[in-house]
DNA sequence: ACCTATTAATAACA
DNA sequence: TTGTTATTAATAGGT
């Protein structure tokens, strides 16, 4: 059909491949749709060019998802469903570990312990005994860093505190006109309008544990 | 083409019917086939008649299934990724979960105690406390049951002994042709061939703890 | 299934 | 791409 026969083989051309391409494609989409007026069918098509433009058709009555789970399940060939069986099966063996662990994570609660066997149950209770050791030895270790770290802070401190007394002694002198004795030794230059008590706080912040 | 025009409407006639749909399904294929060989281009074809029949047709360099994913990506639709990405979360979720009971079920082995909290570290050890204790009674409770199973079992077997050795004497008299002096007390009659270590057994089987 | 008159598709060209 | 048209291909209706 055309102004001559042409053999079934691949259009050496390119545009002339483009042209008959669009023609063709759009004769098998008319065919399609005839096809599912006129014989009640259904339809899905997709046809992907040599230069990957895509084309896809289908019948206005369905959908390509339910056809290709009808055709799916019918022919038996797998298209999507054995990676969704290997999904399931990954999701329920998780599962399953995860129920052993809530089990395991009862135990040390003393729960679920009735119905195991006496020698289970002796198991649970030495490895309770032996972490309690271990827990408890290392939040001794913990709390023996901790009161080391309050102790610096104390030290400091208090020699911090005994500068800005000295110094808050010279400020002082200072304001009233009095010879600066120890001028040379203090650098920072505080204002001497706010009194004692808000310069100088020795409070004990951040020995509490934060988080 | 044919030897009338007919309108693109459902042919009524079920007979008609179906001879179209098989000459235009043919027709199809046909056309399908001949633009995958003319212009290098991949075609994909299912086709459902009003009947339920399944006709399927891809071309021979590629498949289905790659057809569709290529389909699925460049097209934004969604065919089965919607359902993957789904359980591919579901399995993100869950194994997250298994990891936080990892790490849970680490600390009362007490591990991965030292960068806690102070805090926790106390909380943890309070549940260690608390699970000990709990597992403690319950194994305790668990003895005395053992405890008093075998108390009833040996009475038991020290009963079942004796009547047996009674039983034993019995025989052996009549053996000898003595007078059967209980004879209405026994019922069972053993065959007083054997000796008498191998048909009394006063041993404790079943004491252990099975599993 | 096959036949064939008739319509539909399309190859080549513009 | 789109349109035209000579020519081939598809197929409706009948057997």
């Amino acid at each position: 059909m055309g102004r001559g026969k042409i053999d079934i083989k691949r259009i050496e051309n390119p545009t002339n491949r483009q042209v008959t391409f669009s023609k063709r494609k759009n004769g098998i989409l008319k065919k399609a749709k005839e096809i599912t007026v006129l014989c009640d069918a259904k339809v899905a098509l997709l046809i992907i060019s040599s230069s990957g433009k895509i084309i896809d058709y289908c019948s206005p009555n369905t959908n390509l998802i339910d056809m290709l789970a009808q055709f799916q399940s019918s022919s038996g060939k797998r298209l999507w469903d054995a990676k969704h069986e290997y999904l399931n099966s990954e999701i329920e063996r998780i599962r399953k570990e995860n129920d052993t662990m809530q089990i395991k994570l009862r135990h040390p609660k003393g729960e679920d312990i009735l119905n195991l066997s006496y020698k289970d149950c002796m198991c649970i209770e030495e490895a309770l005994e032996d972490g309690l050791e271990k827990v408890r030895s290392k939040r001794i270790e913990k709390f023996k860093i901790h009161k080391q770290k309050e102790q610096e802070l104390e030290e400091e401190n208090r020699h911090l505190f005994n500068i800005l007394h000295q110094q808050q002694m010279i400020m002082e002198g200072n304001a009233r006109g009095m010879e600066n004795v120890y001028r040379h030794e203090v650098k920072d230059d505080y204002p001497p309008q706010m009194p004692f008590a808000f310069r100088v706080l020795p409070s004990h912040p951040n020995l509490q544990e934060r988080k």
